[in-house]
Formats: C-alpha cells, structure tokens, sequence
DNA sequence: ATGAAATAAGAGAGCGCTCTCACGCAACGC
DNA sequence: GCGTTGCGTGAGAGCGCTCTCTTATTTCAT
C-alpha cells in the first residue's frame, strides 16, 4: 500500500485514449498550447480529470532538459546558516517566488569542503536548472563552481571578486549596506553623539567591508580603536563591546553591523549600569524584527527586507534561465541593490 | 554560455564507446554492480574520469521510479518554522542523513490552505520517494494527504490521532515529551519546591499535550490554575508568566515546556525583582543551547536531541522506502520515541 | 469547381537510462 | 568427445514524455 511503486499512476496514453485522441495532442491540451479545436480540450481535461492525471516530470524532464528546480546551496562552515534568522527570512521569499512559478526548491546545506565537491558533482548532474548560493566568505569557491558546472547562478550577497573576464556577469542580490550604514552614522550624528564606535562583522565578508566602509564614509579620520570586529552573534557583540568601552570609556554611541551582535552590545551596556540611549545610543543593522523589537530598549536599527530580496533572487534566477535571456542578454539581467531604511526605535 | 542546456553532458553510451564496452556493462560499472571483469571495471572507469560523466537523474528515474529525493513539508501557519531553532536543527539532521544515502531534500513550504492543495498535487506526483512532515497542529491534513497521494511518510513530533484502521502504522518520530516532563517536575521536587506552575505550549499540540500530561503525572492534584498555555515564543512565556505571578505570588518554581518561553518567563521575573533560583526555579525544554546558556540566569532544561531525532527521520523513511520494507513489514517500521535528559544549569 | 494555403491531428522518433533476456565461452562431469 | 552448467557480456525493449514531420481536413481565392 505504502510501496511508492504499487499506485499506477495513468500515463499521457491512457488520457489520450480515454478521450479518443493521440498522445499528441493530449500532450498539447496539458501543456496548454493553442491549436486544438475546443471539444477536444474539453475530452482531454475530462479524461486527465477522471484518471487523476499527472505528468511524470522525469520524463518530461529527459526531452525538455528542464528540471522545474532550483537548488539553494548554503555554506554553513559555522552552523549559522539557521541559527540567523537572516537566512530563514531569505528562504522564505525564495521559496514563495519560486513555487509561484511552478518550480522546486531543493536544498543543499554543506558542511566542510567533503561536501562541495558533492554539491559539485550535484550540479554538473543537470539536476537543477540553477543555483541560488549563499557564499559567506569571498574565498568561498561554490560560485566558481557553480559557474563551472554550467548553471545559472544568483549569489546572495555581493561577491567578494569583480567580474574579471567578460562573459556573463555574476548575478546577486544585496542591500545598500554602505548607504545604510551611513545613514545610521548619520543618524547619529544627529542626535549629538560625537564618539562613535562600530562593532564590524567578520571582514572577510562584503556586507561587513561594506557596511564598515559606510562608516567611515561619515567619520573618515575616525581612531581605528573605535572599530572592533565581531562575528554577527549575540556573544561576538558583547565581547566587541567589552573592547570598545575598555579603551574609549566615553564613548557615546556604538553602530553594530547586525541587529544580533547590537543585542549582546546591549548586555554589555546593561550589565555595566550604562543606560541607552541617555549614555550609549546604539543602533543595528537588519531589522530582524523577533530581535529588534524584544531588546531592552527596543533597538533602532537599519532594515533591509530580507524576503524581497529573496524574492528577487529568485526571480532574476527565473529569469536568467528564460531561453530569450540567452543570447542578447540585452534584457536587464543585472545586480540588483535593494534599499534600506532607517528604522527608530528606542535605543537611538 | 550560462545557457544550461549547451554544456553537451557525455551519455553512457559515449563512455561505452570510449571503454570499448556495450551500454549495459558501462552502466553495471557506473552502478557497481558486481560480475563484470576487473580490467572491464578499469576501462569504463578510466572513460567516466575522461569524459567527466554523470549519471542522467531523469532518465533513471524514469526507468528505476525512484527519485532519490525526498520532500521535508513544512506547515508554516504562523510563520514559526524559521524562528524557531527547533526546526532548523532537525532540518541539518535530515540533511545529513539523506546526502548521506544520495538522497536529495526538496523543501516544501506552506502558507496557508490554498498551498496544501499545491502540496498534495507535487506528492501525488511522483515527484519525490517520501515525505518528511512537520505538521504543527494535530487536526492538519497534510499527512492524510500524503497518505492518499501514496508516498511513504514520516512525521515529526506524535501525531494527534491514533491509527484506526489497520494497515501501515503512521511512522513519527517524537522525544519522550511525557517522560522529560516528568523529569522536570522531579527535580523540582527534589529541590524541596512545593508551589509549581507550568507554562504550557499551545494544546493542540501533542508534544504540549504531552509534557502537561507528564507534569500533571507527578503533580495529580495540582490547581488548574497553576496551568497557563503559552504559544512557544517568549512573549508568550512572559505573558504566561504574569498571569501565573498575578494568581500565585507565592509560586516557588515554573516548569516551561520549552526553552523560548522559559527565557520570556525569565524576563518577567528579573522585572519583577525576582531572583531566579532563590524565589523561583525555572526550568525549560528542549536545550536550544543558543538559547539556554545564554539566558540570565543559565536554563536547566531538559534535553532532547534534536539533530539526532532529524537523522532518525530520516533513516526511517529511507527504511520504509527499502522495496524489502514493504511486503511483510515485519523489520522495525515503527515509531520511534528518543530519551530525554535533564541538563542542570544555574536556574533550577 | 479547383488548387493553394492554412490549420488541426496523428505518427513516430528519441531523450538516457536500466534491466531482462539471449548469447558466447570457459570449465566441468560423463 | 559431447552435453551441461555457469558466468560475463551484449542486444534491445521500454520507461513517459515532447516535438518535428507528415497527413488529413478545412478555408479561401481564383
């Protein structure tokens, strides 16, 4: 009963027959194209309604050389792939884009290099019809190998090379992390605050430069001390604030690149009698809405909308993957930087 | 260049060519199937390194009606998947288990009633082995669906329903919820605490049906108002904790069904100057360690091995999915319950 | 009415693979 | 020596579908 082989599931055949046409144009009546006179659509949706029809996307797939799905790669040398909420939220607008076009998401975590060349293989196997890949370090070599293995590609996050040789550019999707960024420093600045200090992601990471390089965009002879890297967790801010505060006790405002790092800032901050925003304004970056909203004082912050630019990553996959995108690439098969936004909330 | 289709991917046929063999040996090779001579086995693999040669996923589906892929369904009703650690961990366990078994993992995600329809029809057909299903409320239709659609299912967490008819037993996968409780609840005790109360999850939930059970199994004659359901978020928690604190000021201990709301409940104790274990232990579920050591004070809560309880999901589908499983069922195709352990840390 | 053009439907090849079956050839017993 | 067994290999069918090409039918201009 549970034996996946028992149900005999009704081939295009048995459609055809029961409507008393040929495959054919049974064919042509699933696949919706015009051409058929209208009481044969009718008999052919009769009888696909009847048989409980459904393709058999193997074999569809062995002559259109099309999969319907897209793998989202995700490197995870640091088990933080779930642990943010950054990549759940991207998922989330991924897989809503793509089942909207009829297309599966197939996941693919990795774990240590043994499994890259695993994914590769994966890849080249024409398996899926694209990549959708989140790199989190520049070295990472899944997009080259992506790239290699003939598929489409849509990065999450700027690439930490620029496109060297001609050909198709490396697609992404990112936010305006230096824009952001300099609108929290401005932010600030407005308030008065005058010593300002950044906790940076990890500096082997595009939206950490960028978002650094925001920074300094605003303070550009700012004291190097004022800078202290952290690693996009709770535990990396508090330990980065705990840095700041010992050499520059006066500091009167702390901009951390990620709403996560901002909440261990926040316990620092708390734990040494500093009261935010009076004493320290301090302001993240993400607007993970479960964090940002439940910190103690609520954190203001610098959002980005994750899902949409999940979405868009998805989308510009799709349509990469149009056979009309191809040739010209005349069409706007670009980079694409979505906006941020300034969001107040209490902490500054 | 990126067009997916250009890259011409050598057949079996070519790597017959090359190895001077017939198709059927190339793919014994490529299969390993055993009874072909070593220097044949040296030739064929010799042409696959060569050539680059991977095997064609849809035209061995078609033949074998085997996917190599299964589906992890997700019931996202109240955008909770992501944002609870819960799932995540047991994803990366499945993860591991099917790459493990070459299996591949499609990622079905639900919002709302109108996708379950889309779900029912990609199981139906034929698209993947099996399924993975985490339905979060016990009057879901998704395994039923998967139960019509014919494809071999294996659901985390106690189904709400017991197996009427017989046949097939619904496969789960659920850690010892009643057991664990009880544990809880006995450390409690043993600290000498008398005036209990216990944060339940949302109850029509098995697995918070189950930890009250086995709350109430060592409490009998508690008062119902010692009880407040939470929703597993730690806003949840904290509110629950308030009702409890305005009904029972003088509660000595708080017995959380999980972690999140353990942590919310915290909150509201430390706001309330409440010194936690003095005045009142607390004590979780689950042992998000992000979560639990991270907590003022550090959580005792009660472990279940979340990963690992993914991984057995996994293994057991991929048991039912053996073509020996299905004719006398005789191996142990049976639900599995995982231990629970209690972790001391500094709250109880 | 007749032929050309347009349109609808069918026939059939073939996508790349697995697997059954038939065949060839060595080793064995009589 | 011949028939028998057994093992290794090849031939070929066929999985379910799409799509091109051909054939049948209709429409319209002449």
């Amino acid at each position: 009963m549970s034996d996946p082989t028992f149900a005999a599931r009704p081939t295009l055949e048995e459609v055809a027959a029961r409507a008393g046409v040929s495959r054919a144009t049974a064919s042509r009546v699933v696949n919706g194209s015009d051409g058929v006179r209208a009481p044969l659509v009718e008999r052919v949706r009769a009888a696909v309604d009847e048989l409980g029809y459904v393709p058999n996307q193997a074999a569809r797939t062995l002559v259109t050389r099309r999969n319907g799905a897209v793998a989202v790669v995700v490197a995870e040398p640091e088990t933080r792939f779930f642990a943010d909420p950054f990549f759940a939220q991207q998922v989330r607008g991924i897989s809503k884009e793509l089942t909207a076009h009829d297309n599966q998401l197939v996941l693919l975590l990795t774990e240590g290099v043994a499994d890259y060349e695993r994914v590769g293989r994966y890849l080249a196997g024409g398996h899926v019809d694209g990549a959708l890949i989140f790199s989190l370090h520049d070295d990472d070599s899944l997009p080259v190998m992506a790239r290699k293995a003939g598929v489409a590609t849509v990065i999450g996050g700027r690439p930490g090379w620029s496109d060297a040789e001609p050909g198709p550019t490396t697609l992404y999707v990112d936010c305006d992390n230096r824009g952001g960024a300099r609108d929290a420093v401005r932010h600030l600045l407005n308030l008065g605050r005058r010593r300002i200090a950044h906790i940076a992601g990890p500096l082997d990471q595009t939206a950490s430069i960028d978002r650094l390089d925001g920074f300094r965009d605003m303070l550009p002879h700012i004291d190097p001390g004022l800078i202290a890297e952290g690693d996009f967790t709770p535990e990396g801010g508090s330990l980065a604030m705990e840095l700041l505060l010992e050499r520059f006790p006066d500091l009167d405002a702390v901009f951390a690149a990620s709403d996560m790092m901002a909440s261990g800032a926040l316990r620092v901050l708390r734990q040494r009698g500093l009261r935010v925003p009076q004493d320290v304004a301090v302001i993240g970056f993400d607007d993970i809405v479960s964090v940002a909203e439940w910190t103690d004082p609520p954190l203001t912050t610098i959002r980005q909308d994750i899902e949409e630019m999940g979405r868009m990553m998805a989308r510009l996959l799709l349509r990469a993957l149009e056979p009309s995108a191809t040739p010209g690439a005349v069409s706007a098969l670009t980079p694409i930087i979505t906006p941020t936004q300034l969001v107040v909330r209490a902490s500054a």
